[in-house]
DNA sequence: TAGGCCATCTGGTCCT
DNA sequence: AGGACCAGATGGCCTA
């Protein structure tokens, strides 16, 4: 089962300072395990014993904080003042990697919005694990295709290999309207299984996305009829008669919405 | 009510 | 020595 609906707009990943005092307070109230029944503050100075602290004192604090061995010196407050910093770091760390989360989330194919469960944690690393290895794969794949197409002789004009062959256009960028797509239409999503009709899909990378892939049903059969590079293309390449693979000639992808719609029913289908 | 996900606290270890 | 990192414990919130 699982929750995070209402979490998406009223928790946030880093709860505002009165939040983790309150959470923490309630905490202490109920006898908390730790051995400081800590209110919540980045700064000693806020906590409610060392309110009377001055400058000096803290100083004189953090002279003696310097000590590990002291420590067992220290008062109650001054080991919760201690305590208390170390936990303020802790959650800063935490709220930078849930920031890096976020940032993480906001590039993957899947669909965003303040309706839409954003996706877990666990399930936004096996995404981007995936993603990573589908777009790495398709890359091999133009490559190949591309050197096979145009790779001996003339193409169309002005058609260089080392152009389109890099791809250096083809993924999507990060912060690109397009980058939180399923960019390219070459492949199939990446929490999807490979296409049935897929003929060269199956090197390593993909093999390794399908074996990695969420047990939990995030996955379901693709749209029918993509090939490896995709369902259709813009124009055909000029004066060779073959479709340019260019990813830049071919039709945008499909929204994701409707992909996360039917591929991750337990995340979009809980929106509210 | 069980289970999933999360934030936070905490103590230990590693690194600079 | 201090900070970063990590993992376990705990409790809250939410959904099925």
């Amino acid at each position: 089962m699982d929750s995070d609906t209402s979490r998406v707009s009223s928790r946030p990943s880093s709860p505002e300072v009165d939040d983790i005092f309150l959470s923490t307070l309630k905490k202490s109230v109920h006898g908390f395990s730790g051995a400081v029944s800590s209110t919540q503050s980045d700064s000693p100075s806020d906590i409610p014993g060392l309110r009377g602290l001055s400058a000096a004192d803290e100083e004189a604090l953090a002279l003696r904080m310097a000590s590990k061995k002291d420590r067992k010196l220290l008062s109650e407050n001054e080991l919760q003042a201690i305590r208390l910093k170390i936990n303020s770091r802790e959650r800063k760390r935490m709220h930078d990697l849930n920031v890096a989360m976020d940032g993480l989330r906001e590039v993957m194919p899947y669909a965003h919005g303040p309706s839409v469960r954003k996706l877990s944690k666990i399930a936004t690393l096996l995404l981007a694990r995936n993603y990573i290895l589908m777009l790495s794969n398709s890359l091999e794949e133009m490559k190949r295709l591309v050197s096979e197409i145009y790779g001996s002789s003339g193409h169309h004009g002005g058609f260089h290999p080392s152009a389109c062959g890099t791809m250096t256009h083809a993924g999507p960028v990060p912060g690109h309207p397009g980058a939180s797509h399923a960019s390219h239409p070459a492949v199939h999503h990446p929490l999807l299984p490979p296409p049935p009709s897929t003929t060269s899909l199956s090197a390593p990378g993909i093999s390794a996305v399908t074996s990695v892939r969420p047990h939990h049903g995030l996955l379901k059969a693709p749209a029918a009829g993509a090939g490896p590079l995709g369902s259709s293309f813009q124009h055909w390449g000029v004066g060779t008669g073959m479709p340019c693979p260019c990813s830049m000639c071919q039709v945008p992808p499909p929204h994701v919405s409707s992909m996360s719609s039917v591929t991750m029913p337990r995340l979009a289908g809980d929106s509210k």
